[in-house]
DNA sequence: CCGATAAGTGCACGATCGGTCACTTTTGGT
DNA sequence: ACCAAAAGTGACCGATCGTGCACTTATCGG
């Protein structure tokens, strides 16, 4: 990896790390020029303007979510067994030190939901297939399930995240990752 | 109600709107102002700072949320029949024609949570009476039911909110009603 | 109907936004 | 060790940010 590929790559580690504190639109050239002791020209030079780092930024979001909830839950069983270690990555991503804001995918989310555009669709294409592979292990885990069933499931899961994200960070809820598991249990069943 | 206050009032529910769509910084004095076609300066004379009118948008968006989602369901008997009530108001909050961007709360709390200061502090503290206001109702609808129990329940209910505009805002879910009350019904049982 | 006060305008300010360009420094293959 | 290409700099651009100030216009009680 030449000095180049490896600067853009800490560039876009370091957006991350803002993203999910100031959210997508909050992290400026000039601020992630600054904490990189870099000049703006010299971020710039890794990508063809603002809009194109951002779009690499969710990328760069979409691997990192995928190596570190996905890939360690992946040589667990299908169903119960790997839906308990993919929640439990999917915790530990939200409490990632890396991320001292939390999840970057939620902050992005909620910002651009209602902002057409290329952001906007490359996130969405990423939320989709996640709710895809959540929806294959709980098929996994009740093969006799309809499909209405399984992506209530799924939704539901996606709410204890959400809540999980707004009860810790917003709340200062001492209580959260307790009330998250209590939430999974109610829902996979003991 | 004088003229002044009026244009305060209109200035603050323009806001709200737009919150609801960019987020609580994405409104700037200038988009502002063009969309009530005053000037910048006509705006800023009814708040001292841009702060500060943001401070007033927080308490205007506590107050509407009372007004449409409390208010509604407080005639009903507390329990069931009210958290009937409050959580069809609380999708109706959600979808809003005022509100085209879905519920600003939520807009400002992934946005503010891991921003220290008065804004903060504001709407966590809205949204700590709300879960209390929540808990309340579960207990009446739950009266054996332990402390832990019935703050899981607000848990999920807040989940169950939070997920439904993710996956109609981002995820353009048709079904995301469907699958919310769905999911009520899980919570609150047949 | 008048005059004091409230409401709103318009211009200017320093700062910061994303972005360009000519330039210098660094890197790495031969 | 050399030298072309890659990496990074610094000054500058027009636009927009929030804000202050001197000013004009509208409002409304006496």
């Amino acid at each position: 990896m030449g000095k180049g590929e490896d600067t853009r790559a800490r560039i876009l580690d370091e957006a991350m790390r803002q993203v999910s504190v100031r959210g997508m639109t909050g992290v400026s050239l000039g601020d992630l020029a600054a904490a990189m002791n870099l000049s703006k020209s010299g971020v710039l030079k890794h990508f063809q303007s603002m809009e194109t780092l951002q779009l690499a930024l969710l990328d760069a979001m979409t691997d990192r979510f995928v190596a570190e909830v996905w890939k360690p839950a992946e040589p667990f069983a299908p169903g119960r067994e790997r839906l308990e270690k993919l929640f439990e990555r999917e915790l530990a991503w939200n409490d990632s030190e890396n991320l001292p804001g939390g999840c970057p995918l939620t902050s992005a989310a909620t910002e651009l939901d209602d902002q057409p555009g290329p952001l906007r669709d490359k996130l969405k294409d990423n939320r989709v297939r996640w709710g895809r592979t959540l929806k294959r292990e709980f098929r996994a885990l009740r093969p006799e399930a309809d499909d209405a069933t399984l992506e209530t499931l799924v939704f539901q899961w996606k709410g204890i995240l959400l809540a999980y994200g707004h009860s810790k960070r917003l709340l200062d809820d001492e209580s959260a990752r307790a009330q998250a598991t209590a939430a999974y249990r109610m829902l996979i069943g003991g």
